[in-house]
DNA sequence: TCCCAGGTCCTGA
DNA sequence: TCAGGACATGGG
């Protein structure tokens, strides 16, 4: 068991909840089970204490949830940068913080988000997890995958994907773990973020949103500002734009929120919605 | 039954 | 460069 204290702007339901990751369900008791990079963890607030049951060590856990970052502070920088809406769009979601997530998961992830509803997102990862990925083990009396390597996904043929129920992005993600064997074959050492942050574009079944989510929450740019439906939507209401003019969102963000608009994002995202579900 | 979902790709103008 | 339609699936 770890104990970490003195846990500030962490809200587990709205970090797991908003969008970002797809791995992570919530307990009767308020916690949240779940796996990232092949550890599996039961995590707990009581206050300002989390309570991480299962594996992985506290440095481990402590960058997965981004902790060593002074939320407090990019929140008083985006109140400043932006008094109307802003304030309302951070109370709404003060407990936001952006995972650390492994690249390749956000790839997958986002590939399957496409024109999809979170609940179903969901259910085809864990359905790809369960049938393609590697056992990680039993953890309270549940059974844990992680998502099939690229190696593994560039092996299949569509149809070996139909169970799996993807829908047309079963290709995407085909032919984007293909993609991604050749670039990792020509790399001298594994992982080289770079590299593969200046591939994402090619990536089939990756457009710009999905390129956008995949920098914030896999390579966390956290200056990056993916925009959906959703933003569209508020960009619309809160600020003015037309709804197709995505250049002019984009230019917003970055004169506005800088280096910090895939947080803004985040916070007036999750804003919207929660407005929308009212 | 219909609408919509954290869009992308392709085509034609 | 951009608008418009096709694309699978299933929750509400």
């Amino acid at each position: 068991m770890i104990y970490i204290d003195e846990i500030k702007d962490l809200n587990l339901r709205e970090t797991f909840e908003c969008g970002q990751c797809f791995r992570w369900n919530e307990e009767e008791d308020g916690s949240y089970t779940g796996t990232a990079m092949g550890r599996v963890a039961n995590i707990m607030l009581e206050g300002d204490r989390l309570i991480i049951d299962g594996s992985g060590d506290e440095n481990f856990w402590r960058n997965y949830l981004d902790l060593d970052r002074d939320y407090s502070e990019i929140k008083k920088r985006l109140v400043s940068c932006e008094p109307e809406i802003m304030p309302m769009a951070i109370e709404a979601g003060a407990g936001i913080r952006i995972l650390n997530q492994e690249l390749w998961e956000t790839v997958v992830d986002f590939i399957i988000s496409q024109n999809n509803n979170i609940p179903r997102i969901k259910g085809c990862i864990e359905r790809l997890a369960e049938n393609f990925g590697d056992y990680i083990g039993e953890f309270r009396n549940r059974e844990f995958y992680n998502l099939p390597s690229p190696k593994r996904l560039a092996e299949l043929k569509p149809s070996d994907l139909a169970p799996i129920r993807l829908g047309y992005r079963d290709k995407y993600l085909i032919e984007t773990a293909k993609r991604w064997m050749c670039i990792e074959q020509g790399l001298s050492e594994k992982g080289s973020l770079s590299v593969f942050s200046n591939e994402l574009s090619n990536f089939s079944g990756v457009g710009p949103k999905v390129e956008a989510c995949i920098r914030l929450f896999g390579i966390h740019d956290l200056s990056s500002f993916p925009i959906d439906v959703w933003v569209k939507r508020l960009m619309s209401r809160f600020y003015g734009f037309a709804e197709n003019d995505t250049k002019g969102m984009e230019r917003f963000a970055c004169e506005r929120f800088g280096e910090y608009a895939g947080l803004a994002q985040q916070y007036l995202f999750n804003y919207i919605r929660t407005l929308d579900k009212q």
